[in-house]
DNA sequence: TAGATTGTTAATCGATTAACAATC
DNA sequence: TAGATTGTTAATCGATTAACAATC
C-alpha cells in the first residue's frame, strides 16, 4: 500500500464504515453500487466518499459504479485487514466477553489468542474458545504468542499498567476501552473508546 | 445555559474529557489547575481548554487558574449534566451489564430504570437493581416510566425495531451501541458508539 | 509592582463539498 | 452517441493554535 498524501484519521475511520456497509450490500448479493447510492446508506457526502476512496486508488468505473466484491476487498487492504491480527483480551468481564464476541463474529481479521484476567476464579476457564491466563503473566504471554494488539476492557483502575506489560510485551498498538487516559508511547498506537463522553454529548444536545 | 455561538461537536466531547479529568484532580483534593496543567492530562493544546470554555462562560482566574470545584460545576451545567437522566438499557447482555454498571458507578446524573431483554430466563430478574422486562413491552413501559434516553445493547440485529419502540415511548435520544445505522428521526438525537471502526483504524495505523 | 495565566483575536491549518471534465 | 457516474479541482467551511492584551 504506497500511500502519497496523509490520509486523514476521520477518513479511516469512514472507509472502516463503508467496509461494512459494502458486506452488507454483498451479504443481499448487491453486485454494484453507485457512490450516491453509498452514500446514502452511510449518511455521507457522495464526494467525500469518492475522495475518500481517492487517497488509495481509483475503484471505480465512470459511468457505473463500484464493483461492490471488489471493492470491499481493496478497501479492506487499504485498512490492512487482509492480514491476521493477534489479539490478547485483558479483562475477562462483561464488557470483554462481549468484546471479544461481537469483534470474532464479524469474521474480519481478528483473532483473540488470549483472554487475562486476576480473578482467580476465572484463570484456567474459557470464553468460548479463548483460554483465560492470569493477568501476572500478561507481559511473558504477549511476548510468547507474539500478539500484535492488546484490548484493555478492565474496571479495576489497572489500565496503566496493563499497557506498560503488553507493550514489553511487544504489542503494537492498544485499545483501550477504560477510562484512564494512558501515557504515549513511542511507536505504540492507542485507540480510546469511550463510552461515557458519548452519553454526555447526547446530554448536551438535548439540553 | 444561552449559547452565543454553535459549539462544535469535538468541543463538546473534550468538555466531557475535561469534566472527567477534574473530578479526578477534585479526588485527589487538587483545588486550582491551570489551563495548560489540565492540557498535559487531557494531550490537548492549552489554547484549545480555554477556547472550549468560552463557549460557555468565563471560569478562570486570570494569574491564578481555575478552582477545580467550581470549573467541574460549571462543566457538567454546560454539558445539562446537573439535571438527573431517565435511562433505559434495551439488551441486557454482556455488553449491556457492564455498559450500565460503568455508568452508574460515574455517579453522574445517570439513573437505569429499566432494562430489557427478549431472553425469558431473565424477564423478571434484575442486573444489581435494574430490573429486567420483556423487550415486548418496551414502547409502553418507556413512555409509563417517562424515560429521557435509550441505550440500545441488544446483539440480534432488532436495534431498529427496539429503536422505534423507544422514539415511540417517548425518549428524545438514543444512545446505539449495534453497528446497526439507526434512520435518522426528526427531534431524536442518535448516538453511536462503534467498537470496530476503532480496532480498524488502529489496524490501519499498524500497517 | 512583577509574575502569571486567562480570554480572545487573527492566522494557520485541515476537512468538506459543489462543480465539472474525464470517461465508461 | 447519450446518459451516467467517477475522479479531481477549487472554493468553502470549520477547527486549531500562536500570540498577546487584559487582568488577577
Amino acid at each position: 500500500m504506497t500511500r502519497t498524501k496523509k490520509v486523514p484519521p476521520v477518513a479511516i475511520r469512514r472507509i472502516s464504515l463503508y467496509a461494512r456497509q459494502l458486506a452488507l450490500l454483498d451479504l443481499n448479493n448487491i453486485t454494484i453500487v453507485s457512490s450516491t447510492e453509498l452514500a446514502e446508506a452511510c449518511n455521507v457526502n457522495s464526494a467525500q466518499i469518492r475522495k475518500d476512496f481517492a487517497y488509495f486508488g481509483e475503484f471505480g468505473i465512470r459511468g457505473t459504479g463500484y464493483y461492490v466484491k471488489d471493492l470491499l476487498s481493496e478497501l479492506r487492504k487499504a485498512l490492512g485487514l487482509h492480514k491476521q491480527w493477534r489479539l490478547v483480551l485483558v479483562g475477562a468481564g462483561h464488557l470483554g466477553t462481549a468484546l471479544a464476541g461481537y469483534l470474532v463474529s464479524l469474521n474480519q481479521g481478528y483473532i483473540f489468542v488470549k483472554a487475562f484476567d486476576r480473578d482467580p476464579e476465572k484463570i484456567g476457564r474459557y470464553m468460548g474458545s479463548i483460554p483465560i491466563f492470569s493477568v501476572e503473566n500478561l507481559e511473558q504471554e504477549t511476548k510468547r504468542i507474539k500478539a500484535d494488539i492488546g484490548i484493555i476492557a478492565t474496571n479495576d483502575g489497572t489500565a496503566q499498567e496493563c499497557a506498560n506489560s503488553l507493550i514489553r510485551g511487544g504489542v503494537r498498538g492498544i485499545l483501550n476501552f477504560t477510562p484512564v487516559k494512558l501515557k504515549p508511547s513511542d511507536d505504540i498506537q492507542i485507540e480510546q473508546v469511550d463510552f461515557s463522553i458519548r452519553l454526555d454529548s447526547l446530554c448536551y444536545k438535548l439540553s
